[in-house]
DNA sequence: TTATTAATTCACTATTTAGTTACTTATAAA
DNA sequence: TTTATAAGTAACTAAATAGTGAATTAATAA
């Protein structure tokens, strides 16, 4: 009757999991430094000597969270598939998607934020960070080339700047809504406030890149 | 002869400023959950019960810490006098400006981050933003009317998204810098780097703004 | 069944932490 | 000089904190 085993009480891979889900969320929330080990056990339901057991210590397991993070999102943008599409179209969605991945992961943010308050020392340290990265890179390389052999876009376009741009515009004001809202009087975290705020960033990219 | 006082052994005033500029470090260099209050009170050459006695507690000595950042930048854009130059001009000077704030008070930066963590709790509690961030709201929105009244402007643009843009090139390239190293496998963090980007910035916000 | 391995738990420690109690002492006004 | 006020100090506490030693127990291979 019952083909599903009785729950393993014992499984190595879904504690592991377990454990980084619940880091994510508390390195997120309250940064490095005050982020609590104990409150990873706790929401982990996994024991606190299990996080030594698996990751080493408070750094290490930061490190990993913070790899995976740029893992997830990295194989995201690799899965638009951008540079079979029109190049104007391409930047769109990239654009887009930046912006929808910031909003719907913000622990991505929070916690890019807290390694560079440390000075990138945990990522520093990362073998495979690296090699994930080169190939965004290029592939928004590509995306200006093709828009510049097509005549859309303008010569001499840096794709890294064009990149940080990109990021910036939507990761900024994500990040800095809260304190954003109180010095603009404005909310800046509505639904409404979301779409205006896209609508401006692809203006802004477009108005950037394309040929006079 | 001595017309200056000798050194007073109590003054209140002088205790206070060192705290506050320990604070400011220290909040800055570690967030809000990593800060110490005995560093601060190590490093400012208070006795920590000082602390206690002017400020009340970490909290409040955090959002006193954010208000002073916030005056500072905010009346440093009032000595601009902004309005009275060519609408262009004065946007470059503004991009300019607020590159090299950033640049030369990275507190700045580190403080703002640490409250959007925090989602904007401490400075809610705050009295004085709302009044000093206003007029430097209505300052970017009365050149955007002189540039659009000139012709050199286009219609329409949103002085807040405008000001956000302005803000976040900067911003987030210099918050990220440590792990855009990383990303990009380029240094950021010279002086030519900086110089690269704070022109791609004046070129992105002049192709946001300018008629067709 | 037995031995081995590894997942898990429990109880512990040394240190750090925000915050406090109770005191001393310099300053300035009356 | 006296006295009130406020600046400053020392010693402390209760709770939290990252990290550990050693035992227990479930799964697996021999």
């Amino acid at each position: 009757m019952d083909d599903k085993p009785a729950s393993r009480k014992r499984d190595s891979h879904a504690t592991r999991k377990r454990i980084l889900a619940a880091a994510k969320k508390e390195f997120a929330k309250k940064g490095f430094g005050g982020a609590r080990i104990d409150e990873i056990a706790l929401k982990s339901k996994a024991n606190k000597r299990m996080i030594y057991h698996y990751f080493g210590n408070k750094e290490a397991l930061f490190l990993k969270t913070l790899e995976d993070a740029y893992i997830d999102i990295r194989s995201a943008e690799q899965s638009l598939h951008l540079t079979s599409l029109d190049p104007e179209e391409a930047l769109i969605t990239l654009v887009k998607f930046t912006w929808n991945y910031y909003l719907k992961n913000p622990e991505f943010i929070t916690l890019v934020n807290s390694e560079n308050l440390h000075k990138g020392k945990h990522l520093k340290k990362s073998q495979i960070i690296e090699e994930i990265s080169n190939k965004f890179v290029s592939m928004v390389g590509a995306i200006l080339d093709k828009g510049f052999a097509s005549g859309q876009f303008r010569a001499g376009i840096d794709p890294v700047q064009l990149n940080i741009t990109i990021a910036a515009i939507g990761y900024y004001y994500l990040t800095n809504r809260y304190t954003g809202a109180i010095v603009y009087q404005r909310d800046l975290d509505s639904k409404a406030a979301y779409e205006e705020r896209l609508n401006f960033n692809i203006e802004t990219i477009l108005k950037l890149v394309r040929a006079p």
